[in-house]
DNA sequence: TCTTGACCTGTTATAGTATTACATACATAG
DNA sequence: CTATGTATGTAATACTATAACAGGTCAAGA
């Protein structure tokens, strides 16, 4: 089973990512500011996707701006970073598991309890490419999103 | 080169897509009433993504109710038989090219014109299921969609 | 040291997307 | 004919996202 779907120490793995975050930028020379990496915090704590306003609502009752610009903003900078994705389907956010790693996920969503793993699809994405480029199309960004149940729902149910 | 991407009679390919439509839905006893037959017209013609408002827009201008519900429901109706689409990534909707067979298509979306074309990745997705099968989750949809630049944008780039 | 310029944060206002809830109409089976 | 399920219309509201501008911080260079 996918380490994601296990029990498994969450304190410790959250801080594994905050610490090669922060090497990660120092490295490129862009800026882990204080909103920023709270933010990232609170992705990794959460452990799932959070939607832009829920990361809001944190920030504002911890003194940060309550402003929508606030959480977009940070959000944005950790997704160009690869220090967070986007989740098309859900209008929401998750931390990224492979910061720095040059990976090509494809997200498995959870329908019940949102949980969401990245699998790994380097192939599957590279068999897109190819097909895309045979009908004479560009790729320039691609998104793999699949809904369903993760292991735990899918015994609870 | 794909269809989609070449000059084509379009009023021709969206009759065939519309009277396919019509027998499809006949054959299942679902109800194609005149607003959501309209709304597909509506998407066939545009042979493009539209946005709700957008449809919804269309729908008023010919005497149809002028609430998001309406065009929302429409949508929602043709996307569950299965006769449109909905591309995450553009808030957007675009009629199926494929009704009634079954396929799992990705979704190639022009960054400069806004076509998206549909392409043919069932093996894609056969690899993506068994891959979430080995970490024990079930898919349940999948959504692929890639953005980049079409022929003709790519040419005239 | 002072200033400049780049970038980050905060705030107001607004735009764009989607749903809830309820009322009405319409079709079909009994 | 009437009861039932389904479709449509409308009002109100919730949720998601961005534009535009003001003020603050910090480092590099004059």
């Amino acid at each position: 089973m996918h380490p994601t779907f296990q029990h498994h120490d969450h304190s410790h793995c959250a801080g594994d990512s905050l610490a090669r975050a922060e090497a990660l930028m120092a490295e490129r020379g862009a800026r882990l500011t204080p909103v920023r990496k709270r933010v990232l915090e609170i992705l990794l704590e959460a452990h799932k996707a959070l939607g832009a306003y829920d990361v809001l609502q944190r920030l504002a009752a911890e003194g940060y701006g309550n402003q929508p610009p606030v959480a977009y903003r940070a959000l944005d900078f950790l997704v160009e970073q690869g220090l967070a994705h986007r989740i098309q389907r859900l209008n929401a956010f998750t931390a990224c598991m492979h910061a720095g790693e040059t990976h090509a996920p494809a997200f498995l969503i959870c329908d019940r309890c949102a949980t969401v793993a990245e699998a790994p699809v380097a192939p599957i994405r590279a068999a897109l490419e190819a097909a895309a480029a045979e009908m004479g199309f560009a790729v320039d960004r691609v998104s793999l999103e699949a809904t369903g149940l993760c292991p735990a729902c899918k015994d609870a149910a």
